[in-house]
DNA sequence: CGGCTAATTAACCCACTGGATAGTTAGTAG
DNA sequence: CTACTAACTATCCAGTGGGTTAATTAGCCG
């Protein structure tokens, strides 16, 4: 993330394009993520950063753009993380728990970015699909995990012909529901999914339940 | 649910409080579904229904309330399809499939109900908080899920010693995610979770998902 | 059938909000 | 040093939206 953490205008240039940008965004990703997108002030976004509401329509359009850039450099976060993920060396078995594990720290680490997407999702994620930018992305992690799939059934370690997508689909299912949903489920079953003494448990949990399902011998299929 | 579909005004009382009140109800929850709760607005709820906005804020008190009103009438549903559960019967394999199937059945079947969880959260399930009435159900599918646990693990069926609210998690995630993300999913991936013909694999995925993690055999645990 | 109240309607209010207009200055190219 | 443009500020505005005030009527009870 390229965020603003510049003492305020000592040194730099007191006119810097790129920053003002920056600073919009940081500031937009955390008002959209706490309020949703109707909920969000561009006045409030605009009073927390140290230029003035006219600079938002002034590099982004307006509110709905604004909110489509904040998008698109979340996605642009996770899929760095992604990239920079390195199981070649690990047997099929510890590489899918990595990889697992990988989604799972990353989205702990960014709640507003799970926000993003549930907000997004009650929009029909109409602006990703507005978005050329996020069009043409998927995840790096979609072929790691494909190649890994590979090895795996290759070995006769994994038994199901298992399909790379739905595999993505069933890791982030657990890693996203724990985070976006932690208040109602905290609210209906008195359990903090996000509590630090039980992280270490539900990281588990999560591969072995992926482990689990790659593993084990299904009748028919 | 108790929509309401009568025929408008012919037959029944004008003014009957029960009707107006469900009719608010009915249209106010796809109201929120659709928009979020700030983009949702109270104008269009009454414009959608034979009453006036008046009759919102004489019934309801203001938009929070009514909020919170939807929501408790969306919980009290799954709660009854929890209720008529029957399982008893069933061996815990078969058992747990079934209740995983039911909680599929029920998102898939739901929709709006998943949207407005979605939105609640982005409000950190205040309302949820705010109503006595939620705060003190819990879930009738938590003691059937604890009932087939025991069983399971008495009969050596269930491997691990594995937490009802944990099992709970993990099976909505999974149906969640499915309803809840499936525009950004399907944007950014190109498969749509919800498509018809995909229907039976995702629910018979579902189902090997937790039974191959109860059944494996972990080393440690 | 008279009267009382819950239910309902119509019209209004004003703070807020996204967006626009117009004018100002820092930085830089020549 | 000048002039030009990108970056920026100050202020306003029209429509919206949650909430309200006040007047009206259906339906029931005695």
């Amino acid at each position: 993330m390229t965020t603003v953490d510049e003492p305020a205008r000592s040194g730099g240039r007191l006119r810097d394009a790129a920053r003002t940008r920056a600073e919009i965004l940081d500031v937009a990703t955390a008002e959209f993520a706490r309020a949703g997108y109707a909920g969000a002030r561009v006045d409030e976004i605009a009073a927390r950063t140290r230029t003035t509401k006219r600079m938002i329509y002034y590099y982004f359009g307006g509110k709905e753009q604004l909110f489509t850039a904040v998008l698109e450099r979340a996605y642009s976060v996770i899929r760095q993380a992604e990239q920079e993920l390195n199981v070649e060396h690990l047997d099929p078995v510890a590489a899918i728990r990595r990889l697992a594990e990988l989604t799972f720290d990353h989205h702990e680490a960014h709640p507003d970015f799970i926000r993003l997407v549930s907000i997004e999702n009650i929009h029909e994620a109409e602006h990703i699909a507005a978005s050329e930018e996020l069009g043409r992305i998927g995840s790096p992690a979609l072929e790691v995990i494909r190649r890994i799939l590979e090895s795996g059934r290759e070995s006769g370690l994994f038994t199901a012909d298992v399909d790379a997508v739905d595999l993505h689909a069933m890791i982030s299912s657990f890693c996203f529901f724990r985070v976006a949903n932690r208040h109602t489920f905290g609210a209906l079953f008195g359990r903090d999914l996000i509590a630090a003494d039980q992280r270490e448990h539900y990281r588990t949990m999560l591969g072995d339940m992926v482990i689990a399902y790659l593993t084990a011998d299904r009748a028919a299929d």
